[in-house]
Formats: C-alpha cells, structure tokens, sequence
DNA sequence: GACAAATATGAACGATTGTTCATATACTAT
DNA sequence: ATAGTATATGAACAATCGTTCATATTTGTC
C-alpha cells in the first residue's frame, strides 16, 4: 500500500536513524543486551563523544532509551519492533549483495 | 547477532538507500507495479531530473532494475526482500511513533 | 572539600547528499 | 531530415551529517 506523508516520513525517519554504521552498531549491540555509554566506546566507537551524540539522537527518536544508574547511564532498545527491522534487514543484505 | 564489517556495511547501504523521501517513493510506487520514468515524475517526484538521479542511484545499488522498451525505460523492484523490508518499516513504524 | 570517573553538550569542520539547471542522448513519427 | 518525446548526465549549490575538540555536568571516593 502506499503509504500517507505522515507515515512514509516516519519510515523515513527509522531509516535514517539506521542507516549509519555508527548507529547501527550501536543497536546491534544494545540487542544483545543492556549497555552503558562506555561498554558501546568500547565495542562500537572511536570516542566517547560521538558514541554519546549518536546516543541522544536515538533516545530522541524512540529508539532506544536509558536510565541512570549512579554514576552511568544504561541504554537499552526501545522497542521489539526495532530488533525486526534490523534482523530482516541483515538477512536480506547477505542475500541481495 | 553481531554481524560482521562487510555484512554491516550491506545493511548500512541498503538502509540509506531507503531512507530518503524520494527514493522510498519510487520504491513504494514500484512495488504497485513496474512503472516508467514518467510514471514516476507524475506519482512522486519533484524534476524529471531529480528521479531519473535517483532510478540510478537505486539501480547501482542493485535494489531496482530496468528495462527499455522503446522509447521508454520500465523499472521494477529488483528483488522481494526489498518489499519485505519495506513493509515492515511501515508496520512498526506506525506502531514505534 | 578535592579529585577522579562517567556522561553530556556546543561549536566548528570536512564530507556527503539531494536538488536544480542546462544539455546531451536515444528513440518515434511525420 | 526535422521535430518531438523520453530519459540520462554533469556541474554547481545549499543543506545535512558525523566526527572531533574542548569543556561542562553529574556522581562516587578519599
């Protein structure tokens, strides 16, 4: 079906989200389990500070969230609906390329 | 599972590919059916110019192909993952935002 | 309180991106 | 051949994006 502006623009805000190596791996990581910031520099990113704008821009499209704990903040998906998206999406990549 | 360097980067390409207003268009109105590049300028785009940029764009990108008949070049989605993909972003996103 | 560790933020920069404009190419019809 | 229609292409430009650097904020420890 085609879809509405409405709707077609929050698909395209998701893919956008996705879309980025940076990003991506950070979801792929926080599937696997809840991280902190510096677990995700350390599996993921060159340095803190990216690895922490990339952070706020998910939290600020709901696809991730956090909560404090003390001193660190633990991140974790959003949302079901996202570990989906990615999956499918890593299943078809290997056979489309 | 974490997926490995080359595989991310399938996915990576393959999201940014979708993840623009124009371009998830054309890939909408194509799963409809195969459509010819004027079809396309009328049911998404802004320019001829701008949409025939973009049908190379998806064609390199192996998630379109074409056909000539004549005068005409009638492109199609290249592959049913594509779909798939596609309309699984679009159910979840209804339900994530 | 002072210091260290964890995380966030703002400004700046280079790189990439999507569009437009102008023009080129390919095919059709008269 | 000429004119018309369909599509592609290249250069240029504004806008967006992801990173880095420097610094701020928050919390824990001594």
């Amino acid at each position: 079906m085609f879809p509405n502006d409405k709707d077609l623009d929050n698909v395209v805000a998701i893919l956008k989200m996705l879309a980025d190596p940076t990003r991506l791996k950070i979801v792929f990581a926080l599937m696997e389990g809840d991280k902190c910031v510096g677990d995700l520099v350390r599996l993921v990113g060159p340095t803190q500070s990216a690895i922490s704008h990339q952070l706020t821009t998910l939290r600020n499209s709901n696809l991730i969230k956090s909560t404090k704990f003390g001193n660190r903040v633990m991140y974790s998906v959003a949302d079901e609906h996202v570990n989906q998206v990615v999956e499918l999406c890593l299943t078809h990549a290997k056979e489309i390329k």
